[in-house]
Parts: C-alpha cells; sequence; structure tokens
DNA sequence: ACGGATGCTGTTACCGCTAACATACCGCAG
DNA sequence: CTGCGGTATGTTAGCGGTAACAGCATCCGT
C-alpha cells in the first residue's frame, strides 16, 4: 500500500506511451511529473495550470487539465507547502466538541474561511492543560498560517510556543486575562456579575450554584467569581453549590436539583453553569409542580439552541459563539479591519435573555 | 511575520556563537540546523535524537534535548513528511459535528488512535456531495495514511479518488451498499424494519413519520425504507409524514409532532428519524397530558445520551457509535483482526431500546 | 528597424528533513 | 598487530513541488 521506491525513469517510461485509456497505472501515487508528461509539458507549467498561477496559453491550459482529469492527480501539498513556505492551514485548538458550543464557533470560523482557501484543522483538548500543549505542538509542527485556541490559560511552554511561533494567534472565548497576541470573546466575570444582578433585581435572595467539577474551565470558574462577586455587593451570598463531572447533563441537571431543592428547601434561585444542565434542572421543577419562576427561578449560559424546545424559556445568556468564531477567522485571514496590527482584543457583549425562568 | 529568505550562513554565523542565554532570535523560524549548531553535532544526529530513532550517546542526546529545548524548535513536519514519505494524519470526513452523533463518533476515533500514533483531522461537509468532494481532494492532498469517511454514498469523482490513494478506506454508520475498501456499520434499512416490527408487535396501527428533508442523508431515508417495507409486509402504510430541515432539532420536533396531531388525529405512533426531534415530540406530548405510550406512542433512532435526562425515556436504537469509531480506527492502524487484508465489511447490530414509550 | 513590453514556457536552485550509506572509533578475539 | 563486529556520528541524495529568473517569440510605438 505504501508507495514503493521503485526507480522512475524506467517505470515512467514504459508506463506511459501518451496512451489514451482511463487510469492507466492504478500503482504509484502520482507526481507532476506524471501529468506532465503525459501533456508534453514541463513540470513547471502543469504547476501553473494547477494552481491557476502566472500566465498559461488556454490550449496547453485545457491539454493539462485533461491530463490531470484523467490521470486522477492529486496535488501533493506538502511538497507544494515546503516548497513555497505557504500552508493553507489554520490550527483550531478547542476543549470539546460534545458541548454544542463549540461546533457553533467552528461554524463561523469555517463560513469566512470558506472563501480565503484558508482551511480550519481542529485539535481537541478534553480540558486537559497538557493534552493542550501537545495538540498545539502536533500542529504547530505542521506550520500552520494562524492558531485560534480557546481560552487565555495555557502552559508556560504553551504559551512559549505560541509567543514564538511567528503566525497570528487569537485566543477566544474569554478576554479576562492577557492574550499573547490577539483576542476575541466575552469577560465571563462580567456575564456572571450581569447575571446576578438580574437576579437580585427580580428579587431573589437565596440563590444557588450548580455546575461543572472541571478545574480547567476557567470560563466557568469567571462567571462563578463575578456572579459572587456581585452577590457579595449587594450583601448575599451563595445559598448553596452544588458540581458534577461527566455523564449526560441534561440528567445530571436534574438529580443536581433534586438534591439542592432536597437540601436546601429555602432556595429560590437556581444558576447554572450550562444551559444543558439548566435545561435538566427546568424539566424537573416543571416536573415537579415547581411554580417557575414564582417559586423558583433558573438561569443558564450560553443560548443553546436547544432551548427554544423547551416548554418554557430557560433564561440565559448568549455567548456570541458564532461572531466569535468569524472574528477570530477574520483576524487569521487578515480580513478584519481592526486586526490588521495585530495584538487586539476584541470584546464581545453577550445579551441577557430573561426567558420566562425570571420573574418580573 | 512570513519566514523571510534571508541568507542562511551569513545569518546563522553572526546569530548563534555557541552563547546560552534562552531565547536567542525570535526571527526566523528554526530549522533543524539550529538545533544542530547550537548543540554541536549533525543535523542527522539531531534529527536522530528528536525522533527517537537509532542510537545515539545519552551524552549527545542530552546536549541536543537541552538545546531544542533552549531554543523551543518545532520539527518541520512538512519537511519530515516530504522526506519519509509518511505521514501520521488520518481523515476523518463526516456530514456535521452540530449532530451529537459525530462527536460521539470521534471519540471512539481518537481514544483508539491515541497510542498508535496517528492523528484524526476532521473535514466536514454539511450533508454536500460537492463538499465532500473538495474537502476529501483537499485533505487527500495532505497524503494522509487513511481515510474514514461517513456513508456509502459519493460523487464518482470521489469514488475514484477514493479507490486511487492507494490508503486503506473505512466507510463508515452504514453498510447498506457496496465499500470502497472496508466499511464499518450498521444496516439501516434493517434498522428501521426492526423498529417497525416491534411497533406494530405493541399493537400501533396507524403510524407516522417525522424527519428531516435533506435529500443527501441516506441514512435517515435507508431507516425509513425499511420502516415502510416491514408496515408493508404486515399490510400497513404510514398514515401521514412531515419533514423539516434546519432549526433547533427539539423544537422542531414539537412543531411537527403539533402539526401530524392536528392534522390527523387518528395516529397512534410517532416515528422520528432522529432522537432530538423525537425528545421534541415527547416533550409536547407531556405537555398536552397526551398518554403516552397508551394513546400515542413514540419512537427515535440514536440513542444520544440527552434521552437520559428526559422525564420519560424514548424509544431508540442505539446507533453504535463509539464503537465505529473504535473499529474504523483500528482498521486504519493496522491494529483490527480482520482489518489486516481490508475490503472487510463489519457489520454492528444496534440494540433496540424501547424504553417508555412503547407499550408492552 | 529597433528597444522594450508582453506572453508563454523552461531551467535551476532550493524548502527542511530523513533513508541509506559511509566513516570513525572502540574493544577484543585470533 | 590485524581484522571484525558493534556503536556513534557524519555525508549524500533526494522527497515533490515552487520562486525566481532566463529564454524566446510576438507585438508595439516611434
Amino acid at each position: 500500500m505504501r508507495p514503493n521506491g521503485d526507480n522512475k525513469e524506467e517505470t515512467l517510461s514504459q508506463a506511459s506511451p501518451l496512451s489514451k485509456p482511463p487510469i492507466p497505472e492504478p500503482r504509484r501515487t502520482l507526481t507532476l511529473r506524471d501529468v506532465s508528461e503525459a501533456s508534453g509539458v514541463s513540470e513547471m507549467t502543469v504547476s501553473r495550470v494547477l494552481r491557476n498561477r502566472g500566465d498559461v496559453s488556454d490550449s496547453t491550459r485545457e491539454r493539462v487539465q485533461e491530463a490531470a482529469r484523467r490521470l486522477g492527480y492529486v496535488p501533493n501539498k506538502i511538497a507544494g507547502a515546503l516548497a513555497s513556505q505557504r500552508v493553507n492551514l489554520v490550527a483550531v485548538i478547542i476543549p470539546s466538541l460534545s458541548n454544542m458550543v463549540f461546533p457553533e464557533v467552528m461554524t463561523g470560523i469555517s463560513d469566512t474561511l470558506e472563501d480565503t482557501g484558508l482551511q480550519p484543522v481542529v485539535g481537541v483538548t478534553n480540558y486537559s492543560p497538557d493534552r493542550e500543549e501537545s495538540v498545539l505542538y502536533e500542529m504547530l509542527s505542521w506550520r500552520p498560517s494562524g492558531v485560534i485556541i480557546a481560552g487565555l490559560e495555557h502552559t508556560e511552554a504553551a504559551q512559549a510556543m505560541l509567543a514564538q511561533a511567528g503566525i497570528p494567534i487569537v485566543e477566544i472565548m474569554d478576554i479576562d486575562g492577557s492574550p499573547v497576541d490577539s483576542a476575541v470573546g466575552i469577560s465571563h466575570r462580567r456575564a456572571g456579575r450581569q447575571m446576578a444582578e438580574a437576579i437580585i433585581a427580580a428579587g431573589y435572595r437565596n440563590i444557588a450554584f450548580l455546575g461543572t467539577m472541571m478545574p480547567h474551565d476557567h470560563r466557568a470558574r469567571k462567571r462563578l467569581e463575578g456572579f459572587e462577586e456581585a452577590l457579595a455587593k449587594a450583601g448575599l451570598s451563595l445559598v448553596d453549590r452544588e458540581f458534577y463531572s461527566g455523564g449526560s447533563a441534561l440528567l445530571k441537571g436534574r438529580e443536581m436539583t433534586e438534591a439542592v431543592l432536597t437540601r436546601s428547601p429555602q432556595v429560590d434561585f437556581l444558576y447554572y453553569s450550562n444551559d444543558m444542565i439548566g435545561a435538566g434542572g427546568l424539566l424537573y421543577c416543571l416536573h415537579k409542580g415547581i411554580d417557575v419562576p414564582g417559586q423558583v427561578g433558573l438561569a443558564g449560559f450560553n443560548g443553546v439552541e436547544l432551548l427554544d424546545g423547551l416548554p418554557i424559556r430557560l433564561a440565559t445568556m448568549d455567548a456570541c459563539r458564532l461572531q466569535i468564531g468569524r472574528v477570530a477567522a477574520e483576524i487569521i485571514a487578515g480580513k478584519h479591519p481592526s486586526g490588521l496590527i495585530g495584538g487586539e482584543v476584541i470584546e464581545l457583549f453577550p445579551t441577557l435573555q430573561k426567558g420566562d425562568t425570571i420573574r418580573g
């Protein structure tokens, strides 16, 4: 299966005597040379035709294209990239795919990159800093044209690699910290604060938090910090808190909610670190006949599409995922107005959607 | 920012006079040469150390490693791959990421590839055959070690590329058709049939189908075909059908269910093409106080984790996603018992989970 | 008619790394 | 002391493309 190193000259001279059957020899993988011999021009001209660069006469162009198509030639980007010092890949490094939130960021990125000739390549870290470091190393070794990476927290080595890479780096999702190069995202601290303020303004006083255990989900952590900060400012503090890790988020939301409401019956508001567990909690409350938002209010975070399908709309904050992807890609592609310089921090502002689960 | 083509010799000779400050010059991207000069051995020896290949004395090895680390050297896999004719990438081509189902396949693939030195690279087609073709072309041009691609239906050109690529190809998810090389998946036709049989056996007679409009979701189509086939065998046919495209699947499920139940009040069973719309329908029925599964039964497809969090469990069939990913990766990595020959079709058998939405 | 612009094609020298082979050095049996 | 096998390192020749430049017609204005 591997390309065998049989001597080229002999093989070729007897293999393609300018005959025209469709697919002459499906053995060795084809090179520019094969197309060049099949069409009677130099490799360079073939290269020009296939990349649509430089002047080539129409007749030659057609002859080359026909030959390439007939042979089923697929260019070798490895060689091309090495020679031209140009790689049309953008490394995208994210913590998870099963999260609903990152696929949407990806959509924003893909859409924007679509007509730039750039191609996103995804790496997944599972929220592990070490894994992030090795994924980054691996991707940088392919010399991408840019890096889009989630979060501002990385290992020291990863920071160093990013700083040294000599390509545009965009850290996304979060702006509470100092980026290596550019950053696009929202302030999770502010988002937590805002939600707390809205909750307090609505008159809730006995507030519980339900969220992920993950020590490396810095954004969830920052939201909670902002949230508690605002509570403190109002002279309040969390009445209860519950954490989980792994499993079906919807189910966990249900279970955690039951646990909290049983343990702390005085609780009148449930703040969830994401919409999925929030939805689980909401379904639980509705199922139990709890008056939402009268007796208990709820809020999540992210603004996932899923919420539209629930019986009543969960309060949430849109995390601007699509736009984050778009702007990050624009910066990499050099299409962003302010991204031409690099080193920008672009803050987006999530909108609070009170839905039907906060009274007032 | 781009590596500038300044002449190497001069630059180097004055840039690194064997001094030892941490990060001498963050300008040009580093090459083996830089590490070689910094550690006083040949490039070849550095290459050997960094790849852990061949015999190198401990003292040399350490010196080289230290230099590489100090400089922040990241190898250039483009050059490496070109020279060695070896690429540690596996192309994975799937229709969508927002589907819940493919991320899980990805997990199976990643897990299995983890300790093989192989790296998955994802391409997304959005269920478009043309896009699939171009994504495939793009990926093949990086000369991956294998291809994992969803489905058995591809454009003619894509089929040809796959056949010519000279690397292991695994078509996943589906086995109702003829694969180019290997295939791992379930029979969706059989799955549809099985579900229909279970529904009929439970005594339902007025059955409606609710699903996606997408003309290129061949697996959903095959499930419906199998389903109708089994209905026909029992002298039945679909009482109603409803299609959607785009939007929040949960919401669409809700809306479609309302539409069907209003239009065809005699319907006593709702068969959904996926769990997400099924869940939407279930929530709708529960909300309306419809007796499930007495008055109306429901079933979906996929066995997504989300279902665990619903008030009652939706009937579904597990699509063996994790295992599909695993086996596909094993075949590519040459670790699968029967995959050593290639050209195998491996059928997996989904289990029908009746949940709480089919009576009996 | 001639210098120069223009269009098309070919030649040469790499890109950064590794396979394969060559070399140097060591110790030790003969 | 020679020769041999092994270990540690260096040298050479590409991998398959592309940048840069070098031809060589053809065509233009003056």
